[in-house]
DNA sequence: GTCTATAATATGATAGAC
DNA sequence: GTCTATCATATTATAGAC
């Protein structure tokens, strides 16, 4: 028998709310409206939540959850410029997921509003991302790859564009622009980045 | 006599809704809150705007202003280094502005919600700014300054760490956290920036 | 687990006295 | 220009029938 015993509809209540909290944010989704996208009414959703936070604290469960598992930085740092370029593979296929989508947006509406999620946005994904990126450049300046400097200013210097970059391609697809342009920056980014670093 | 007719009690309206609007977002303020923090009552704030999104519009008419007023790039851009130098005092200035900043807060509460916002975001603050680099980089190139490149690409790489660094600031302010740290981010970035661009 | 009904409160906005 | 009073509506949430 399977382990998950999450109902149906519970599943169909976060998928709803999650569109309607990327949408329009915490506040501006009321709980009729997910009630309605779900095609139940809004007593029967509490049947499943507590509240309106519960729904929202289940949306944003795995808000930050990372695939940048690292097993071995120590060894892989020292690929130099593959070692970036895989990162932002990663981070790239992040920006550009449907639904990690849907969860940035939620983020990025609710990130001065909700203490708590700045909090883990600043734990959980930004320092997260600086530490493993510090301890790589060190690794690559040790190794003589790199020019010497202050790793984890590089590691800020480098993860800034991506963030700047997957906020633009978030903007746009709220509009339906095309986002080709775009997807072609965080390649040149390593690219770039690399040329600045990099002893030749 | 003053050309500004403004009178006394509207610009109250209009600070502490700027207050709140950068706290709570425009749905999470109230017109009763911004009436009760004025010191009037709800119906009296209808005597000075037509309706809540009229004090919205009103408090984020000069969100865009910028003191960015280059009047000559072309020789401007040509002190190289200096240049951006000066671009960057402006942006930190801009950053650690008070009212700036509660403006900047509105800005990214409601970038993604509010499609007017966003497109003015887009057109008088992005790319006007990747417009002025651009074509200080372009001239730079052309001056034998720095290396080549394409010059709109290196304009989103100088802007976008600046842009980080201030929703950092941002995020650390709201929560009353020293930013003496973040605060050299600006004028090291520069630095770090020249010193991959340059040709010595 | 869903429904109808209902409660308590909050909200944007208006009417009219002063 | 501000007040009290009021309204229509929306909101979160609960009670109880089926």
């Amino acid at each position: 028998m399977p382990v998950n015993r999450t109902s149906k509809t519970k599943t169909a209540i976060v998928k709803s709310a999650m569109e309607l909290f990327a949408l329009h944010g915490y506040k501006g989704t009321s709980v009729r409206k997910i009630a309605s996208k779900v095609g139940i009414r809004e007593s029967a959703l509490y049947n499943h939540f507590k509240n309106k936070e519960a729904i929202f604290l289940t949306v944003c469960s795995d808000i930050f959850t990372t695939p940048f598992a690292q097993k071995n930085i120590q060894d892989d740092a020292k690929k130099g410029k593959k070692f970036l370029a895989g990162f932002v593979v990663q981070y790239k296929l992040v920006s550009f997921d449907t639904k990690k989508e849907k969860l940035f947006r939620i983020m990025m509406i609710e990130l001065l509003q909700d203490p708590v999620l700045r909090k883990n946005f600043l734990d959980e994904s930004h320092h997260r991302n600086i530490a493993l990126l510090s301890e790589a450049f060190f690794v690559m300046m040790q190794s003589g790859l790199i020019r010497s400097s202050d790793p984890m200013f590089m590691a800020n210097e480098f993860l800034a564009p991506l963030f700047y970059y997957r906020l633009q391609v978030t903007l746009f697809r709220i509009d339906s622009e095309p986002t080709t342009a775009l997807s072609t920056l965080f390649e040149k980014h390593v690219d770039f980045f690399w040329e600045s670093i990099a002893i030749h």
